[in-house]
RNA sequence: GGCGACGUGGCGGAGUGGCUACGCAGCGGCCUGCAAAGCCGUCUACACCGGUUCGAUUCCGGUCGUCGCCUCCA
């Protein structure tokens, strides 16, 4: 079991993963918002997650994925409107489609995916412990967080109270702010006229705000001061300082060890988004490239940088997954030369290095090159097979579908044609075969039929 | 204005105080009837200006540029 390195926002730097309960880890990544089908972008935390998890416990960690799904929202409200429906309808829509979507990319699912909506109670309760300890106030049917009764408030995403730009415009003498003060935000919106989902609280009907979901729903699963909170870096402020927040005033203690964020998606170029409708959808990139090219784009860059999506980065990813895929029609079924050790144990030393994937992947290029250069004889695949497992690529090695007869027929038309050395004849059975979706290659002693 | 991140070869993208990252593309070669796939070789960079150092792409300072957050966006 490695010990691992992972970059925690709250110190600024790289921590050694010590488990608040030894052997077992509980990770907690922000989910979507269910408001339209998920993008590109919000495949990022989703993959990080899942093969963070799956890194962890091939080291031998018990590892508990939670990743949430907030389907209680302004926006969901607003979609829903503007479609003329039911938010509690399109949300549940939305949830379904979200988790084809994500089933698509092929790693499974978390271990738990709590809903706002199924949690309300013990958001409620949450939100009655913070007004009786003094940390929030109800106004007029909200109920709002007293950011300043934080004295640590800002220390995650290193802010200071004097320097925030108070991000409320300008005042509206219409319509007064009910907080205290700026900085307060809300933990329980009053409904409004055309919301038309709510519940009842002792303080009116409502929603819950948005921050206060997480708090719950990580404490449900993982308890207070759990290992890993991730998400997307745009989530640091405010929504993580303040789950944060809300945490140590209820529960008198942080809500979790390490704090991980995932850079995010640029959409430059051609696909530039100009408004939030259009950016590339994941259901529609994976339909064009696969799932297997879509996790390799997202892993070829380290989790915390920024990835620009762009039609040539994934068709990389393409190349890079069939040079990958080919080099498994090379291997052999068993154990790896014990020569390659070295390299399979860099490939995981890279991994529990901050999750450094763009230099597992070199490793694993290299464990290629030099499983399948010079050798004559058909290398065992097991440490191939063992670095795509963590990387949810395993796929690639699965054995590749068998042509159908007619199919195999055609190439033993052109295997006699070329016995007889009639090459024009051989020729047009390969352009007839290719219009049947299928490849042939020339190897040793015969052919080999493969799917385009 | 505040906080944070980043500028690497044609492209993508790691990393390090001195030793080939890696992949894609290109080029040369091997193999092949021709292909495809593969293998071998090759192109070898760290925005700019100072400083520290025996030595900096890597540390420090500055300049220019890019990006994220500061409005319930992963």
């Amino acid at each position: 079991m490695r010990e691992a390195l992972l970059h925690d926002t709250l110190s600024g730097k790289l921590m050694p993963l010590r488990p608040r309960d030894p052997g077992r880890v509980g990770i907690y990544a922000c989910g979507p918002t269910v408001y339209s089908r998920i993008h590109i972008g919000n495949a990022r935390p989703f993959v990080v997650f899942s093969l963070l998890a799956r890194f962890l416990e091939h080291e031998g960690y018990e590892v508990s994925l939670v990743v949430n799904i907030t389907d209680v929202n302004d926006k969901i409200y607003d979609a829903a409107r503007a479609q003329g429906r039911a938010s509690g309808e399109l949300a549940l829509e939305m949830t379904e489609l979200y988790l084809a979507d994500t089933d698509a990319l092929g790693l499974g699912r978390p271990d738990h995916e709590p809903l706002a909506s199924q949690t309300i109670g013990p958001i409620i309760e949450y939100i009655q412990t913070l007004i009786d300890r003094g940390h929030a106030y109800t106004a007029e049917g909200d109920v709002y967080f007293r950011v300043r009764s934080d004295e640590r408030y800002g220390i995650l995403s290193h802010r200071q109270l004097e320097n925030m730009d108070q991000g409320e415009g300008a005042p509206d003498p219409a319509h007064p702010s009910r907080k205290e003060d700026p900085l307060d935000f809300a933990l329980w919106k009053g409904r409004k006229a055309d919301e038309d989902t709510w519940w009842d609280a002792p303080w009116g009907e409502g929603r819950p705000g948005w921050h206060i979901e997480c708090s719950a729903m990580a404490e449900q699963f993982l308890g207070v001061g759990f290992d890993i909170h991730g998400g997307g870096s745009d989530l640091v402020f405010p929504h993580h300082e303040n789950e944060a927040a809300q945490t140590r005033a209820a529960r008198g203690g942080e809500l979790a060890r390490l704090w991980m964020h995932n850079g995010m998606i640029q959409f430059t170029g051609e696909k530039m988004a100009k408004s939030v409708g259009n950016v590339a959808s994941l259901h529609e990139v994976l339909a064009e490239h696969g799932a297997e090219a879509v996790v390799m784009y997202l892993i070829s860059g380290h989790y915390r940088q920024p990835l620009a999506f762009s039609q040539a980065a994934l068709e990389q990813a393409r190349a890079n997954v069939s040079r990958i895929r080919e080099a498994g029609r090379r291997l052999s079924p068993g154990e790896s030369p014990g020569e390659l050790d070295g390299l399979r144990a860099r490939f995981f030393d890279a991994l529990a290095h901050d999750f450094n994937t763009p230099e597992a992947l070199a490793v694993l290029n290299e464990w290629i090159r030099r499983a399948t250069s010079s050798s004559t004889v058909s290398p065992g695949d097991s440490h191939l097979r063992e670095m795509l497992g963590v990387l949810g690529l395993q796929t690639l090695l699965a054995e590749t579908a068998q042509a159908p007869a007619e199919v195999r027929d055609l190439a033993e038309r052109r295997e006699q044609a070329r016995g007889a050395r009639d090459f024009a004849a051989a020729d047009e059975l390969r352009a007839e075969i290719a219009q049947k979706g299928w490849e042939i290659r020339d190897v040793a002693g015969g052919f080999e039929l493969l799917p385009r």
